[in-house]
DNA sequence: CTTCATGTAACTTCATATGTTACGTTAAAT
DNA sequence: ATTTAACGTAACATATGAAGTTACATGAAG
């Protein structure tokens, strides 16, 4: 099963943002990717939409946060690229005939909607803020200072 | 994204066979479908590999559950199908160098860990006992009688 | 008016569940 | 024995959608 790896991808590249100054370019992103200028530009359009990232064109023009990192959370930005499906299965027909067919639905559509309200709820619970400040943990303890202090 | 329905089509085709007595055909199950035999040997050889099903060739033959419905949990059948892959979204790539995407990565991980126990216990803790009884209480009263005691 | 950036359409690529065709093997019925 | 009905399995076709690519238009700064 191909995955879907917007939203993993758009987080990196949003955290990559938050530690700039200045506009960042669908060139630069796409280098953190490993993939095509393009394609960063067709991902975070869904968030621009949505309000979450503004773009600027021309000389000097890029991507930037349109909000504080505290104030988006995984889920909206999950919400802004359309909340894609999130499970790989799911029922063979929606809305069978069959009597013995709607019971197997129910039961694994009952197990799907409990693990969707759970995976919704990690989302929401965290903000991009928090993934800062997971990534700092991540860094040297000599590096932590100069982020944490040395810039806006 | 596509959808993968092993599980559900392969639930759907037990149940109907738990209510006959004589092995069912890859035909008769595969109509219940909307498809293939040949795609109903494919799914049911996983279980028969499992031990949850057996199959007979020749005049006659066809397939029967080697257990009790009682028995046979939804999870079994699940890793009876290889334990694929739960969900449609995943990090982009799984060993990133990059401390940023490390954070992000976690972040997704934990989320999908816990959805992954939250649907394997749902799974576990279903029994095909469970879904034909799921199904016998949709019938209409009248034909419910029939049945559960009108059969073995 | 040149350069650098995004905006976007159109197309290709890739993975994989599913669908299909073909043929071999096995076992019961005749 | 031969026919028939069933599974076993390889090989190939189809469909879907994310991702990748190419091409060109638009807009802003120098």
């Amino acid at each position: 099963m191909k995955l879907d790896s917007r939203l993993s991808s758009v987080l990196h590249v949003l955290l990559h943002m938050a530690e700039k100054e200045t506009p960042a370019t669908s060139e630069i992103l796409s280098r953190y990717l490993g993939t095509n200028p393009v394609v960063v530009r067709r991902t975070m359009a869904s968030l621009r939409e949505a309000g979450l990232v503004r773009s600027e064109r021309g000389r000097g023009g890029g991507w930037t946060l349109a909000r504080q990192l505290s104030a988006i959370t995984l889920r909206q930005i999950y919400e802004a690229l359309g909340a894609p499906a999130l499970f790989a299965f799911g029922n063979r027909n929606d809305r069978p005939d069959c009597l013995v067919e709607q019971a197997v639905n129910a039961r694994i559509e009952g197990a799907m909607e409990e693990a969707e309200a759970l995976l919704l709820a990690r989302f929401e619970a965290v903000t991009l803020a928090d993934l800062q400040a997971d990534f700092r943990a991540r860094l040297p303890v000599h590096l932590q200072e100069i982020h944490v202090h040395g810039r806006a």
